[in-house]
DNA sequence: AAGGTAACTTATCATTGTTAAGTCAGCTCC
DNA sequence: GGAGCTGACTTAACAATGATAAGTTACCTT
């Protein structure tokens, strides 16, 4: 918490626009930048990924937002509604950094890489996931689930299976990119291992977890782990001369 | 937000024991229950339960929770640290309700029960799949896991494979209760049938998405549907005569 | 009866999201 | 070219919230 970028130190605010009292004509500077940057939606929302990528998403606060951008708290609710709108925004930009990559014909190379980056860009902002749990219907979700399922469709998939597979997926990623930005965000390195110490205390209460290493991220790389998974559901995909 | 059981007549507060100006010896009532019930951290999680369950996750306030004990709300902080803390045990309240019947022969039953009853647990609280988003350590939560993993293992599978079915599962299933639960919340029915609308509006940029009737839950049910999906992780178990 | 301590309550804060009302530049329109 | 409108802010202020510090009371022990 004991951070820079607030907290400046109060005789500061560089190159602002501060009333004041006028003084002397030539002890004013020109009004070289009246109004630095119009203020957009767009910079909203990028400043609030900086700053919730920086302190989480307890750090963020409509007023250190606005500072961040050189201006009152209230100005913001000129351009967004509510904090939530701010939020729901962050979040729909996180995934607008999946890419969109031309079909290929290995679908499920596709399907894979997709998958695959949605996870990334999800871990490279820990806190996106715990902000899932309002309606993400934002167009960039919906472009990136028409392009899944598309692939899968391409692969032979139809009627019932292929939503199946495509719920499959999509929860299977949410969820772990949730466990895992857990432990991510969790600053501490040592944090994992201290949890594991749980298992290991006593093996008696959980002997299968003991002995598998369960937690352990010496034995079993989340990356990994990720990657079987994925190779797990999309093997139950129909063999290349499935009807249909 | 406009609904009972706060916002109580100020004159009210039925049975409570009341310090006010004492009066008259015969008017006040002898003290029935002067300490009705002393306040355990038990009672607390079951309120907290109770109020998340009653008006989600903005509607538990250290006040509310108080007001439901008749408390003040500092009376909390001497049985919790913090109002996180009440938090993390509630979570884990509702993993608790999770049962753990006895090991069969079934082991893919076992761990498709198990995995069912995690789904509905969180369903019926539709408040907690948003609270995980930090350390589920909690005793509840790790006897499930072993108790999956152990069935897992009895099915032969070992090593690499175990970790990996065991958190694919997982993670199918916190993803699968997190997006049902969203739509759950919305208390109105209407939202999803709302959020398909943008699919069928234009059907050109979701083609494959609005052929196979994404959301469309008149199409699909989600219990089938997880089911479904819970067979397709399953299925890529090892048959009964695998190495081992 | 004395004293100690568990289990509260009464005051009180700082922080937060958000609204209401003021200000001020730049533009249009007569 | 001044009047007035409006977009884009600022200043002031509020109610709600999580939390702390300092009382206060009931009970239990000695």
């Amino acid at each position: 918490m004991t951070d820079t970028d607030f907290d400046q130190p109060p005789g500061g605010t560089p190159g602002e626009r501060r009333r004041a009292d006028p003084g002397s004509v030539w002890l004013r500077e020109e009004p070289a930048r009246p109004r630095p940057a119009p203020l957009s939606r767009e910079r909203i929302v990028d400043a609030a990924v900086t700053l919730l990528d920086r302190h989480g998403i307890d750090g963020l606060t409509m007023r250190r937002l606005a500072q961040l951008l050189d201006v009152t708290s209230t100005a913001l609710y000129w351009h967004v509604k509510t904090k939530e709108d701010v939020l729901d925004l962050a979040l729909d930009h996180v995934f607008g950094d999946v890419p969109l990559p031309g079909a290929t014909d290995d679908w499920r190379g596709d399907a894979r890489t997709l998958v695959r980056d949605w996870r990334a860009a999800m871990l490279r902002h820990p806190w996106a996931p715990g902000l899932i749990g309002r309606p993400m219907l934002g167009p960039n979700v919906l472009a990136r689930t028409e392009y899944l399922q598309s692939a899968l469709a391409r692969g032979g998939l139809s009627d019932p299976e292929l939503t199946v597979v495509t719920r499959t997926l999509a929860n299977y990623v949410i969820g772990a990119a949730l466990t895992e930005a857990t432990w991510h965000r969790n600053a501490d390195p040592q944090a994992r291992t201290q949890a594991r110490r749980q298992i290991t205390a006593n093996p008696a209460a959980y002997p299968t977890l003991h002995s598998s290493g369960h937690l352990d991220s010496t034995r079993w790389s989340d990356d990994d782990l990720f990657e079987r998974g994925l190779d797990l559901i999309l093997a139950s995909t129909p063999p290349p001369d499935g009807d249909g």
